[in-house]
DNA sequence: AAAAAAAAATGACTTGGGTCATGATTTTTT
DNA sequence: AAAAAATCATGACCCAAGTCATTTTTTTTT
């Protein structure tokens, strides 16, 4: 994985947005007749899996959770920061349903395009359409790293793995007010709350972070860097 | 998930080679003249994670497991019968690096186009980019299940998912030669491989699949559904 | 500011599935 | 066809992580 040591299960960092340059000005036109842009609250409900992709979603602000859901349990795929794109594997020909749900964590605001537009311009301009396959992907080697890490590594490891995520990623820095609640963090390591609160008292103890109330600061970046490698 | 009652782990059936008839005649012969045609023998690796990708890899014949390795472990991401592409991940501008391994089950040919070539042709034709996209869209969602199935089932929701996957999509009938060890299967499902032999005996004494010696039925499949949906 | 509700914490107990040891088969090599 | 090496199979044991019950703290509502 490009500029990382070990294989984690960070989210991507790319700003999609530089796609749209790919685009002529008279492209850009027709795709910003044919969009929306919509705000939703915290835990409202963006797409939901299994429905008619009738848009591609591009995130402008805010924070979302990616899931799929099914009688055997729920797993979170990814958390899309803004700058990324929602709905992409409801692309192909034939399929067009979202195979995934996303809510969002915070208040977010979309840019909702239409997907038939969105495809068009897919045909018609391959430089964007590459661009598009670039961004592809990368989601797929990020998939591909939390695949790995939520099912190879302990505890500890998907715990330091999350942690390091979210202040490299998604919030960029060592301090971060984290509305998360336990039960999310949980949610997103694919292990229990009790067992997630036990191990953030663990790393408090050992002095590897410092929470007060919800703000989060890592002290020892390398050490948890190693938990998640190792751990 | 397109014509699938429930999430599984299956393999993709589409046939990339169809995308290639998107390309001109000139496009073609300029890709035939770029590729080369290798045989591998069973365990040979086709190409390993973190080297640099030359080539796209198309199979021809064969069947290829897919998988990433790293200190806290090892896992099969997918296998891919012929008719699929190695490498598009490595696609995107500024890696092109394998983040990920294959190597061969059984003895496979294969096609490999090199990779700049194959990025030109994205760059220059719309249509080929778009089919490009679709593949990498039903990918993802493959992904997704089996990210879903060795995250969320029990273990022998995971195994009837796997014998079922190998029968629907790889094999394509209820009775098939498994030319995999049970320590192959278990690095399929995840587990160890004592689980796996267990439960196959299970599955057999329960009268849903029969074994003689390498050669697998599928005596009820609507109870190994349910098993997969459920168990 | 009090009451209610939600979230965080902690201890006790359970369990799915891994590990290890050993023996029986099957496959491969010589 | 005998010997060696894998693979398959089974029992005994262990442990990481889940579940459940209860208490404390924080947040939200009235």
């Amino acid at each position: 994985m490009p500029n990382n040591p070990h294989i984690n299960s960070c989210t991507v960092s790319y700003d999609t947005l530089n796609c749209f340059n790919k685009l002529t000005d008279e492209e850009l036109l027709y795709m910003e007749k044919n969009r929306l842009e919509i705000n939703y609250k915290e835990d409202e409900t963006i797409c939901k899996q299994g429905t008619f992709a009738s848009h591609i979603i591009y995130i402008c602000k805010g924070l979302v959770k990616i899931y799929v859901e099914d009688d055997a349990g729920s797993l979170i795929l990814k958390i899309l920061p803004k700058g990324n794109l929602i709905g992409l594997s409801a692309l192909y020909d034939g399929n067009n349903i979202f195979p995934y749900s996303a809510t969002a964590y915070q208040d977010t605001k979309a840019r909702l395009i239409d997907i038939h537009v969105f495809r068009k311009l897919l045909k018609s301009n391959a430089e964007f359409a590459s661009e598009i396959i670039n961004v592809m992907c990368e989601n797929s080697i990020q998939t591909f790293g939390r695949f790995f890490s939520l099912t190879q590594k302990q505890s500890y490891g998907k715990l330091a793995d999350i942690i390091l995520c979210l202040s490299d990623r998604i919030f960029k820095k060592n301090e971060f007010d984290l509305d998360l609640t336990r039960k999310e963090l949980a949610e997103l390591t694919g292990m229990s709350t009790e067992r997630v609160i036990r191990m953030l008292k663990k790393f408090k103890d050992d002095k590897l972070i410092a929470i007060n109330k919800k703000t989060f600061k890592i002290l020892d970046e390398e050490k948890l860097q190693h938990i998640s490698q190792y751990g």
